[in-house]
DNA sequence: GGGTGCTTGTGAATGTTTTCACAACTTATT
DNA sequence: AATAAGTTGTGAAAACATTCACAAGCACCC
């Protein structure tokens, strides 16, 4: 298949929340325009992000929200659950461990690890720290799918280089720090500080 | 001036470390093609991306590290120091209040709200977490330029909503839930689940 | 069963971002 | 002073993403 543009699944994803919404509320249908006006977004957009995995709708009546929801799902990958690794217990690791939007969408948190004696053995929302010694260890046994690097800045390369040599293929980084990961590894990086900038430039220049 | 694509402010902050990093080697002069290949983008990239804002570098030679640095923090709005207020302590709101590289960019904590009275009291960091009865009162006296939402979902639009009535122009969201802002208002958002999404998608993708 | 109103799906047009490619300039060298 | 090596800045081209605009299709009603 063509390759998909970001922006594009990252609308998939905001449809997949409204879709969910509507659901809650017993809507059976939704058209384009109304996904659109949910998502600050135009009802062509729409229409064509979702072309490009096929047509779902009904012309004269919209999308079934069951069904749609349902493929929409499919194209993420979130039919089924997914075998998440925290490593980093500091704040942002704890955070990370008891957040409830992952486990909502299927992500399990499967293990957490730090170097740090004095987080070791502390239970973070149900799951014990672990050694961070065992890591290579369980990534073996237990073969996670996903990484989150949630470790101080310096430290988050070294690691990243350790599970992709054990075969990790999606890590998701909340250091503040630029990687690089090797070919067929799937990086994503949650950089808070460069948020905080993007939004200083903005007010910066409307002031000008 | 032209409106500067978002993509290109997000790899001027990326630049900007990277001339840190160069700073403190002691290097005082760096190429295009030396950023480039720190954060895995062509050369031509880095300039063109500089020629928005100017002429700052020296055929032959390069860019003077301390003078494209400054010049990068003028443009980002990162040469003043930013009030921030952070609502919501729990494990997000205090992962934030203790996150050292927002003060390293001359960002500053000055309160953090909670309704939970658990925690009403409670220092993060040094910041005492204070009655978020007390933050209409408080945007009017501090007058913080940057509100972070690290409340749960249900509760962050009608706090956008508050937060923008008294002013606030700048806001970083960090519920699992797209908002919609008041024109004038800049809202950017953090949203760890869709991150994972994306790297689901790709992992999916990937297999398939 | 035909008409009306609404909504999709999609080529074409437009707008935006990235990459190319090279003249122009700087420094170093002989 | 002339040459060589290196790097910027930037128009032009290419690639990519969004918006337009409308034929096609479906549901509902009379």
């Amino acid at each position: 298949m063509k390759q998909i543009a970001e922006s594009t699944v990252r609308r998939l994803s905001l449809y997949l929340r409204f879709l969910e919404d509507y659901r809650r509320q017993g809507l059976e249908t939704i058209s384009s325009g109304d996904l659109a006006s949910l998502g600050g977004m135009t009802s062509a957009q729409v229409r064509k992000d979702l072309s490009f995995f096929g047509s779902f709708g009904t012309r004269g009546l919209g999308y079934s929200v069951n069904a749609l929801a349902h493929r929409i799902r499919e194209i993420l990958g979130l039919e089924r659950e997914w075998q998440v690794i925290i490593v980093g217990a500091g704040k942002i690791g704890a955070a990370l461990a008891q957040y409830r939007a992952f486990g909502e969408r299927g992500f399990r948190i499967v293990g957490i690890y730090d170097v740090d004696p004095a987080r070791i053995g502390v239970s973070l929302d149900g799951t014990i720290v672990k050694d961070q010694r065992e890591l290579d260890a369980d990534l073996q046994s237990v073969k996670p799918d996903i990484v989150l690097i949630a470790v101080p800045a310096e430290a988050a390369q070294p690691l990243l280089e350790r599970v992709t040599k054990a075969g990790i293929r999606g890590v998701l980084n909340f250091a503040p720090t630029p990687l690089h990961a090797p070919s067929g590894v799937t990086l994503r990086s949650v950089d808070m500080a460069l948020e905080l900038e993007l939004l200083s430039y903005t007010l910066t220049s409307a002031m000008a």
